[in-house]
DNA sequence: TATAGTTATTTCTGTTTTGCATATAAGGAG
DNA sequence: CTCCTTATATGCAAAACAGAAATAACTATA
């Protein structure tokens, strides 16, 4: 379609009834496994198979401001990260109307994961398998309990990729990988979160350094409770913003 | 908003005209200076003002497609490299009806430049105010020939502002810098590309040993032209992705 | 009370990267 | 042929980094 002729469509396009949604990938690591909260159609279409939770945006409320609200409705919320991911605008996702939606990517620690699963009986875990995740594939597939592979609905599955691949692309310089954990927390568990996101293993003196150096953490001079039959780790916290 | 007063207005919103338009931050350098294509509005809202090129998403296009038919009509687009860069939805964004951006993001050669300019006499270029782009403020301004900083339409500078930010993140580990240039080039000439847009100076063997091992680009052998009274440099291209 | 087992943390050492200074090369102008 | 300018290569010290090894702190058990 060339200017001219899409200028002849214009008024027709300009009322065409879109709808404007968010869509949220809420990652989590939980047994080490990077996770996302989704939940099983009931309706038509794409009956049967994983969504993630998504609303329509309000009339009067920005996008930042609908995600908060989905977001909030699923979680007590407290001190959630939340991020504008990209937009999904393809004619065909949706078979009912055309449907723009813009996803949004938060990280959730445990504890906040099962507060949403209680207040939400709908909601369920699915590990995120990103083995199908490479340069050329932009999709994450999900595989709920022992079940295998699980189907998702619409474009989700290329949500969920593009937030892994966002989620990746920040570990490095920001202190995002803070989000999955309580606020205060041993190397250790930090180290287990960047391994398990990026599917690898770090030395454990190199990691160290990496961290204090980037000025991201501190030590808070405490240990962790000793529970195991080992030596209790620091616990450290997020340092204040420079 | 709860979620209870949401959803009382759902099929309300769901229904409100809404439109969803693209807008392109079309990024080139000019001698040695970031700048950008803008119109001048010649009708209420925001007269006079500023604005980026865009469009509305069509009836059949994903927003990809709008993109590129909004760039098409403004360059003669070989091969331009064009990504989305953020949604915006502020309900109050445009006066006279709900307006959802996708603003894209596109760096122009030089002479694709000269072609858009050709192409469409209402275009101008302005140049990027890179100052007023701080931590704290994600809007840039610009500036029209001499004439001291213009006024911007709608949320345009925060576009604005959010393209020179992700230019600049992405410098160091894309090849991105490649797009503002013709297909060979000195090193000198990628060297001025990256102090431009960062605003600052590297040194000469430092830089060149920085492009040449991140395996981005390669020599050909060829050298430029000779025509100053120096050494004419080796031309490089970009290197066939690995 | 000692000792083994486990993990945390620090120290040490060699390697790679980086910034900068210097030297050399290639062209034109006079 | 000499000078001037810029490109490119080389050399070196400082800094960043990875990994191995040593040490510390704890529990459990003999």
């Amino acid at each position: 379609m060339n200017e001219a002729e899409f200028l002849k469509s214009y008024d027709a396009a300009a009322f065409e009834p879109y709808a404007v949604t968010v869509d949220l990938v809420l990652i989590s690591i939980i047994d080490d496994q990077l996770v996302t909260l989704v939940k099983r159609r009931t309706q038509h279409p794409e009956i049967g198979k994983w969504a993630l939770p998504g609303g329509f945006v309000g009339t009067n409320e920005n996008l930042d401001e609908a995600a908060l609200r989905v977001l909030r409705a699923k979680t007590s919320l407290d001190d959630i990260w939340l991020e504008q991911l990209y937009s999904f605008g393809n004619p065909k996702r949706d078979p009912r109307m055309r449907v723009i939606s813009v996803a949004y990517f938060a990280l959730l620690p445990d504890h906040v994961v099962e507060d949403a699963l209680k207040r939400d009986p709908d909601l369920k875990l699915a590990r995120i398998l990103t083995q199908d995740l490479t340069d050329a594939n932009d999709c994450a597939a999900l595989q709920i309990e022992g079940k295998g592979k699980v189907e998702t609905a619409f474009d989700h599955a290329e949500m969920l990729g593009v937030a892994v691949k966002r989620l990746r692309g920040k570990l490095n310089y920001t202190p995002i990988a803070l989000s999955l954990l309580p606020e205060r927390f041993t190397l250790r568990a930090l180290q287990t979160i960047h391994e398990t996101i990026l599917d690898t293993s770090f030395n454990k003196p190199a990691f160290r350094r990496r961290m204090l150096d980037s000025g991201m953490i501190e030590g808070t001079g405490e240990r962790e409770p000793a529970g195991g039959a080992y030596r209790p780790a620091e616990l450290y916290q997020r340092k204040p913003q420079t």
